[in-house]
Formats: structure tokens, sequence, C-alpha cells
DNA sequence: TGACTACCCATGAAATACCATGATAATCCA
DNA sequence: TGGATTATCATGGTATTTCATGGGTAGTCA
């Protein structure tokens, strides 16, 4: 099974195109075609994407209701016809529709985030939001895990100034 | 297996023809001859259409109720009497007949909702209304099911803060 | 005869495949 | 270990193909 980890951001282009970062691509082209399945999350202003272990989940999840029912309709609408299955070409770019860009809110830059068996797509500044958010939370949560966050929070910007996408923060 | 996956919106011409969307032609035609089984839905105003797997589910739910029965007579008049197999010509167009156009309340332009193993036709406007509905109970839907969802999409808010207006085939 | 159907071709725009480059990261060898 | 070499990768630009759409024409069935 496809294992997507790390977190990278990369440039779309004058022409709408963005490189999966290599790792991603890696994983996906091991288990299918040179494609990604993207959709809307229903969870914020961002988008989830993988491959056909994602898509099996996907499928799943429908399985559950009746076939016909407006239920499953509905989750249908929402999971698939709300999505598409982007290829990437050569040298590993694809292009995220003009409403995918304007629901995530992505001007030029797209930041790619590991999460096992799938990932998702941000906007630099709205992925910088959630991590602030996400170490309160934790915070509250859990005072023992500050000190790691701390650490790894401030080990520098999750956006790169220019040049090639930055790994995982190493 | 075919796969439909995305929105796509196609103008009908004067002479009635359609372009079936080219993902969707090609998921038919990898399986079957060109053509495609549509029918007027039992839960709204919009067609459902598919190939061969589309038509084996069908089989299959009319296969769980008793021979000669009346139930399974009337279901069978829904789901295959009313129904059409549709051949599309060279350029990927079929016309859809004038008693569907009525039914789905369709004029100038047609949207294709892909859903895995089927697809939905529906008029652009009617299909954006069952769109917002979605967005308001799929969440609840999604509750409902087995932590097979939540698992898998996490948990939160569901209104995203952008929207589409339209496919992403544009 | 008249509407409808099945092919045929044309076209502009959009999507996609192909090629080039610079810069970084990984590798190799002394 | 350190410097040089090679490979990888994101990114930019160009060429080619696909695709939706419009129109024409000959066959077909009532």
């Amino acid at each position: 099974m496809e294992s997507f980890r790390g977190t990278f951001t990369n440039k779309i282009d004058a022409k709408g195109r963005v490189s999966v970062p290599a790792k991603f691509r890696a994983a996906l082209t091991a288990v299918s075609q040179n494609q990604v399945t993207v959709l809307p999350s229903m969870n914020g202003a961002f988008l989830e994407a993988g491959g056909p272990a994602f898509n099996a989940q996907i499928e799943d999840i429908l399985n559950q209701l009746p076939p016909f029912s407006t239920e499953r309709d509905q989750l249908s609408l929402m999971l698939v016809g709300n999505g598409i299955d982007l290829p990437f070409d050569g040298d590993g770019r694809m292009v995220l529709p003009k409403s995918f860009l304007e629901f995530a809110q992505i001007e030029d830059k797209v930041c790619f985030v590991g999460m096992i068996n799938k990932f998702q797509i941000w906007a630099p500044a709205a992925y910088e939001a959630f991590r602030l958010d996400a170490f309160k939370q934790a915070s509250k949560t859990s005072g023992v895990l500050a000190g790691a966050f701390n650490s790894m929070m401030g080990r520098g910007p999750v956006v790169p100034s220019g040049g090639r996408s930055d790994g995982e923060a190493t």
C-alpha cells in the first residue's frame, strides 16, 4: 500500500502546473497509473488526495449505503462527483482545476502534507494557521508534548524562499 | 470495472447531441461497445446512467425479489422498462430522447456527475440545488456511518469557506 | 416526403506530452 | 573526510494532441 509522509511546498507555474512531490509520486506510480485522485475536503478549505487505497476507502464508505438512495447519492456527490482523477505528466506535474484552487484559496504555492494513506493539499498560509492551531490544541491536551512541538515549530518556515521544495523539517 | 469520477457540463447542440465526457466515454468503451444505459431516476428529476457494471447492479437488485412478484415487476418496470441503451457516435455524442429531457427539465446544457459505478445526468440549475443540499446532508450521513468515515476524513466543521459554481471541465 | 439517424469533416481552445535548465542533494573516489 | 562528479528534481518554455462543438450529407424508417 502506498505511503505518504512529509510536508512539501511547491510552486504553481503560469500554466497552473504543480510538481507532485517526488516521494508521493513514487508511492503512487508503484501501485497505479500516473494519476492521483483529488477532492475538496468536507472539513475545511483544503483538498484531499490519494491513490487506489484512498479510493477503495471511499468506495467502502459508499457501499454502506443502499444503491439508488438519496443519502448515497449525496455522499457520492461529495466524495466522487466533486473529485477528479488528475494525471501527472512525464515530469510529475499535475494541473489543479481552478475551482479547486478557489476552494482551497490557493494562489501561487501549494503545500502537500503526507498522511500515510492519503495526503492533503493546502494553501501555505492556511496550512500554517492549521499547524499553529494544532499546536495550541495539542498544548492544552498534553503539556508534555509542548517542548517537542516547540523545537519542531521553531525550526524554520514551512514555505521556502525559493529553489526546490523543502522536505520534512530536517 | 469502469469508474466515473468528476463533474462535467456539456452543451446540447441544435440537433440534440451532447458529448459524453471523454473520461466517461473512455471508461465505457474499455468494457463494452460505444453505448450507455440511461434511465429516469426514482429519486428526483434527473437521469441515471452507466455501463455493464451498472446494469449488473440493477440485475442484482431485482434478483433479490421473488420472480413473478408484483414488487419485482414494478421495480423492473422502473429500472429496466423505462431505461434505454443509447449509442454514441464517432465523436462521442449521444442524443437523449425528448421524454428524458422533459423528465429532467434539461434545456441547453447537461451536467454529468460521476459516482464510481454510475453517473447522473442533470439540468445544471437542478444539479446546483442538489449540490447545496448535499453539502448540508452529507455530513450528517457520514456521521452516522461507522468509524471508517471519521478515520479517513477526520472530524470537524463541514461547511467549506470556498465553493464551486460549475464543473471542473469548462 | 419528411423527420430522424449515422457518418463525415472542420475548427478553436484547452489539455497534455516533450524538451531544456539550473540548482540542490546524493554519490563516489582519493 | 573532503572535494569533485553524478543523479534527482522542481521549474520554465514549446510543440503536439485531444476534445467539445458546429455544420454538412447521404441513408433509413414511417
